[in-house]
DNA sequence: TTGTATGCGTTATCAA
DNA sequence: TTGATAACGCATACAA
């Protein structure tokens, strides 16, 4: 059935070509390979030269076997937000570029009572290196004891530190929200909604804590009606939007957690004719391109993900990175706030 | 240097076990597990129960080196379009849930001149059984090649057929976008805009067309100016809208060739005060987030990128999915218009 | 510092 | 229809 899959052309040079090429054993060229330490110069240039003049490339599925582990890295996530999936696989990508990783993606269901052990079958078949977990379901400590069960290397991404420093990669969501919500205050403003995130995400629990920060440093409070649920959807922005600008007293500025919810919020703005930012101003939070996409511009919580990737990387696999590459340190990267047009000091009413 | 990673608990039994535990020899348990035909019912049942009784999992590792080829399917794509990438992802990951393959992505740059030989290095080191190929790059001619000369099968996804019904998934787009402009014709609009895309792209050339058709039809022309350039980006929305909405005789109506510009383009209205879609009908194409995240929601062409993910898989791979799988036929997938708030019929001015 | 023999888990060959 | 044995390409243990 599955045939006719032969490249045409003389074959791929093996170790044992260029053992012979270079007048050593395959053990010394594998020694090369390996980047082994006991080796005269002389030796590994000859080699090296051999292996040039082949145009020799090691035969990953052999280094699998024998290693007993794929020369991969998995992404395991289940998020909604698809350009942050792609963004962090371009930072992954940048980071394992010149090495001899490639990676894997699997999305993964949540909901599912089976995700454990989908995810098992999936890491014991592919073998990968290690595994890289984007949020929420980083948020999920069966899922990393799993990866340790498996001698799977695994580093968490969260908005917040969710294990040690060699397991995650996480932002300062709630200081930069404090900071978004401090500048609200700033420009005057005193009635501040909220619309939450999906209960039981970390990411949501962050934004809300830090949202409450701020409010708490300007003796602000939230009154329950200016509270709205949300799940980072936007037909839920849609409800939150309808539910806070229908209220006698409405707020004067609204900090959404993500930025779907916002546009849902901006939208509801317009149907209703208040103006945004003259009468109402806007946050949200991810800087997706939704947030630019939309009339007035959206100001925003950046999270660096693509160099999250970068560092997700470096951090699961810095031996098998190329020896040149510098590795960053720390854990904890910084989230920026981005100021567009949807923010204005409250009008006079 | 890269130790540590050893699973505790027992090892994996290995087909040699199954042999063992099942009376036969290995190669008799391979022939199970690949399904071959020559096998008494009898020892195929025996060689079963022990593969159960084992919990015993086929080693990719081991199989990729015999078989010369690994489990996998690479998806090569250089898309700007997040949302586009991952749901295609999501439609091939769909398709091959249930077999042994897995999916490994790899971002191109179809800019750098090293594109080839970067794509032909990593089809070289991982083996996969195929390649697809999402647009732009499905467009080239070379990258096809490249996949034939090297035995890995390709299937190319594009807004036309680019290739014959084995290699190309397409979608109906230029029938499609002829229908959204006989739309706008059938409302009453007269004076039609257009935001091209980038010039050498097939889909900005299928889309081009497809508009062009239906002005012709109703016998209207496309004067130079209401003909604005673009590449696919927000910005190029702006410049575009710019251009149009200044002219003295602006369009009532503009078609623009994705929903980033279209985006855009409703950006500079809302700034000018012209009113949507009262003053100005705009469509998209994509049907991206985008489209319903702004204000008003977009009208727009959505293509069947998961259907196509799943498609494009079946056709790639027919013979490694599972056997109860029920494989679709037919190349080309229809896209359909989607008619939102963007779109209302010219006011009398 | 380098080489030899052996193993990794599977499939292919060819004979029985 | 099955089985013994040799690949597959590379890494490891142990010798030299």
């Amino acid at each position: 059935m599955a045939a006719q899959n032969k490249g045409p052309g003389g074959k791929q040079p093996t170790i044992n070509d260029v053992a012979a090429l270079a007048g050593v054993s395959k053990k010394t060229v594998s020694r090369v390979i390996n980047r082994s330490e006991f080796l005269t110069d002389k030796t590994r240039a000859a080699v090296e030269r051999a292996i040039e003049q082949l145009g020799f490339v090691p035969n990953p599925q052999a280094r699998a076997l024998a290693f007993r582990r794929n020369f991969l890295i998995a992404l395991l996530h289940d998020n909604p937000n698809a350009q942050t999936v792609l963004n962090f696989q371009r930072g992954v990508l940048d980071a394992i570029k010149d090495s001899d990783l490639a990676l894997l993606v699997r999305p993964v269901d949540r909901g599912s009572d089976k995700m454990l052990d989908d995810v098992r079958t999936f890491l014991e078949k592919q073998r990968p290196i290690g595994a890289l977990l984007l949020p929420p379901i980083s948020e999920n400590d069966d899922l990393a004891a799993l990866c340790e069960n498996l001698g799977v290397r695994y580093v968490r991404i969260g908005s917040a530190p969710l294990d040690d420093a060699k397991h995650c990669i996480s932002s300062n969501d709630r200081e930069v929200v404090a900071e978004a919500v401090r500048r609200l205050i700033a420009l005057g403003h005193r009635r501040i909604g909220f619309v939450r995130g999906p209960v039981g995400f970390r990411s949501a629990a962050e934004r809300e804590t830090g949202f409450l920060e701020a409010l708490a440093e300007a003796g602000l409070d939230l009154p329950p009606a200016f509270n709205a649920p949300g799940n980072y959807r936007y037909t839920a922005g849609i409800e939150a939007g309808e539910a806070l600008l229908s209220l006698a007293t409405p707020p004067t500025a609204i900090f959404c957690s993500n930025d779907e919810m916002a546009a849902g919020v901006m939208s509801v703005a317009h149907s209703k004719g208040v103006k945004v930012p003259e009468q109402l101003s806007i946050i949200g939070f991810d800087d997706s391109p939704t947030a630019t996409h939309i009339w007035p511009a959206l100001s925003t919580v950046r999270w660096p993900i693509h160099e999250m990737g970068v560092r997700a990387a470096q951090t699961l696999v810095p031996d098998f990175l190329a020896p040149g590459a510098k590795v960053a340190e720390g854990a904890v990267l910084a989230s920026t706030f981005v100021e567009r047009q949807s923010v204005a000091p409250p009008s006079a009413n």
